[in-house]
DNA sequence: ACGGTTGATGGCAGGCACTGACATCAGGGT
DNA sequence: ACCCTGATGTCAGTGCCTGCCATCAACCGT
């Protein structure tokens, strides 16, 4: 017989995510959250950063799956095949989760320092898709030019497919935004 | 004779980027800060809404300067061209303060909570671009990429310019961004 | 079986960011 | 002379976050 309860992590993210969505981010103490889930404030710190990161678990492996699928990605002549190939990957990542995108999204949406750490985290993964890219050779301003253009095209195709109520194909989001991107570009 | 010392913000700002710069964000708390320019602790919360923002006095006038700019904007055929047009207007804003610049990145590039907060700022400036954009006559996901591949330029040229010990000219430095993007997504 | 170690948790005290409510008081207008 | 305005001060309070120490089941080596 174990001595706790298990999963306290998830049963923090889950109680979080509940109280959020009812009264809104700032109404919600960390003490409630811990208490919902059986734990005390203390230990809801030693899972997370702060009250912001129990709604960005998946940020962490979302990176370092950008960083593998960097090294997995088949050589390429240009960066932005490159880039490609690893938004295509991190569609995957996303595939069974519209309903559960859609409703954290709208808490974020509601709260400016939510907003605010999201867009750290797609700082994140535009970092590491840099250092990616440098690390398969490519030169600095192009691949941290790429890499922001990657970015850029994820962030458009995440916050259509977030906005569609039908669950879209991600990937397929991605791809048109880029090609919208080249076009876009290509023009003048 | 006036009741109080005049410019109390602008007090702040300097005490606070002096404190910062010796001791660093996080060990420099609000009443030094308030005590150094006089003040208290209360009246710097009546001129800036959190501690990190008294290091972004600039921020909210360069978005409407942004504003503004696409206002002035001529007619352009493309987006892109639009946008380039807006950057090369941003990029007086910094001409003579490229020493200052210098100085106030060292300090937001040593904390996390102030990188954060420039991420938003950037984000900011893209959605503004964005709407800009739509008031134009842009469809939607074209206007959103062309303003975020815009903030791409302007964020690895800023990043450039303010390496550089020597002030470069950041519209140069910018147009060179675009021209390296245009080549990057042109490809494959 | 015994004892030491580990690791997740609780409890507590405290610092500091931030806020609301009220007081103060020179200057300017009437 | 009077009131009003507006920038500031004072104070109390909430909540985020941290450091430190205690607890105690499970595990491990002997």
């Amino acid at each position: 017989m174990a001595r706790w309860e298990p999963n306290a992590r998830g049963r923090l993210e889950e109680a979080a995510f509940e109280l959020f969505a009812e009264h809104g981010f700032e109404q919600v103490t960390v003490a409630e959250i811990a208490g919902r889930a059986g734990l005390t404030e203390r230990t809801f710190y030693r899972h997370f950063a702060d009250k912001r990161e129990v709604l960005f678990p998946d940020a962490n492996p979302l990176v370092t799956g950008l960083a593998e699928a960097l090294e997995r990605a088949p050589e390429a002549p240009h960066p932005i095949a490159t880039v490609a190939a690893v938004l295509e990957d991190a569609g995957g990542f996303f595939a069974d989760r519209h309903a559960y995108s859609r409703r954290r999204n709208a808490v974020i949406a509601a709260n400016a320092e939510l907003r605010e750490r999201e867009a750290v985290k797609l700082a994140l993964m535009a970092d590491t898709l840099a250092g990616g890219l440098r690390a398969r050779g490519v030169p600095d301003p192009a691949a941290s030019l790429a890499a922001e253009a990657g970015i850029a095209v994820f962030k458009v195709a995440h916050a259509r497919w977030v906005a569609d109520p039908e669950p879209r194909d991600l990937r397929e989001l991605m791809r048109d935004a880029m090609r919208q991107l080249k076009a876009v570009t290509a023009e003048a």
